[in-house]
DNA sequence: TTCATTACTGAACACCTTGTTCGGAAATAG
DNA sequence: CTATTTCCGAACAAGGTGTTCAGTAATGAA
């Protein structure tokens, strides 16, 4: 049996819980959100609530994990592969448009720590593995590899959260543009220096 | 009169209670905090409190208006003037290793949002003040020159909490080279392209 | 010293949020 | 039809916030 009657029921009202969740993140600070809102959007009784999670910041990560990994997915299955780049960017700004309010309520304003450091570790992760596949044998990097790996993704958070902050004054193309420009020459210079 | 004893009294009391605050920041998160904890080391009461600060967060920010003023001071007079940079970064570094527990309770791990923000904006304000001045006239940036000050802090916070979260695995020195080496060859391209 | 003023105290209070418990209702399974 | 599972929601304890107020202590001014 693929999924019985009950099981769906639990799904559905998990996903009630979420959707309340996400709605109410686009209108007001996940902080100022409190368990009784989301019940009264979900229309679920409190004690359900908790038997399904912990406290209101495991509701936020199994939501968003669906969402970290249609990104990561984005970012490592780019359309075309340009051995110039570490990262195409294009693809995650076009994401971020797609899904503005989220995005913003995750990445702009006051934001949600938890959130952006968990992508912030996964983003950091992969930007180290592909660092390392440049990485030519014996040669070594002057600035180690996983501070270049936590400073690219922290780049590329800087860069989306100023677009947010600012309305997106420019094109997902332009920005991923900036991005290399800004990130591409201080990671050379940093791999090249010792070797 | 400089100051009535009835004024000391009051700025005793504010001190009590911003060191209380401080001291307990090293100890544990600043959200675990809560106002009776700070009442109980400083030994005030809890009308007194109120009567002074609306709330947590105001008597945080006094308190740390202190440092972010010595902060921008370091920054903004390094013993020596290097014109290859737009910052110094090596004397906010060994700022940040002599008060070691307070900068780390403020950046490291969960940090304080409310602070790294604020230190971001000054910090941003200060970079995007001193690349104006490294623009000939008419020159124009590709990258606004706003988003370059935001990026710079950036990149110079994540390097800080990376520091901190390692345990401080560089001399200061060798943390402003690599500053260096990662944001200025990206600001020089992003500022040199389109003249 | 005396008296008014100003600052501090701390208990009591109303209010809110969290997370738990439990008896009963509703849906599902067999 | 009856077990089983899930959901409901009221009630509860615990703990935090910010206010109020009568009383105490320190200061200022005569």
């Amino acid at each position: 049996m693929d999924q019985s009657k009950t099981d769906r029921r639990v799904t559905r009202t998990k996903t009630l819980l979420r959707s309340a969740l996400m709605s109410l993140m686009t209108e007001q600070s996940y902080d100022t959100i409190t368990v009784q809102d989301i019940l009264d959007r979900a229309d679920v009784g409190r004690s359900t609530f908790y038997s399904h999670y912990r406290d209101k910041d495991e509701l936020l990560i199994s939501g968003m994990d669906d969402i970290l990994h249609s990104l990561i997915h984005t970012l490592e299955h780019p359309g075309h592969c340009d051995h110039q780049k570490i990262l195409s960017t294009e693809p995650l700004f076009q994401h971020a448009q797609d899904q503005f309010p989220l995005h913003k309520a995750i990445m702009g304003g006051q934001g949600i720590n938890l959130m952006v450091r968990k992508i912030q570790r996964h983003l950091g992760q992969h930007v180290e593995d592909e660092l390392k596949k440049w990485l030519h044998g014996d040669q070594k990097s002057e600035v180690p590899i996983s501070l270049l790996g936590h400073h690219v993704a922290s780049v590329l958070l800087t860069l989306l959260r100023w677009w947010f902050d600012n309305n997106k004054p420019y094109t997902p193309a332009k920005m991923d543009a900036m991005f290399q420009k800004l990130v591409m020459p201080g990671i050379i210079e940093a791999m090249s220096s010792k070797n």
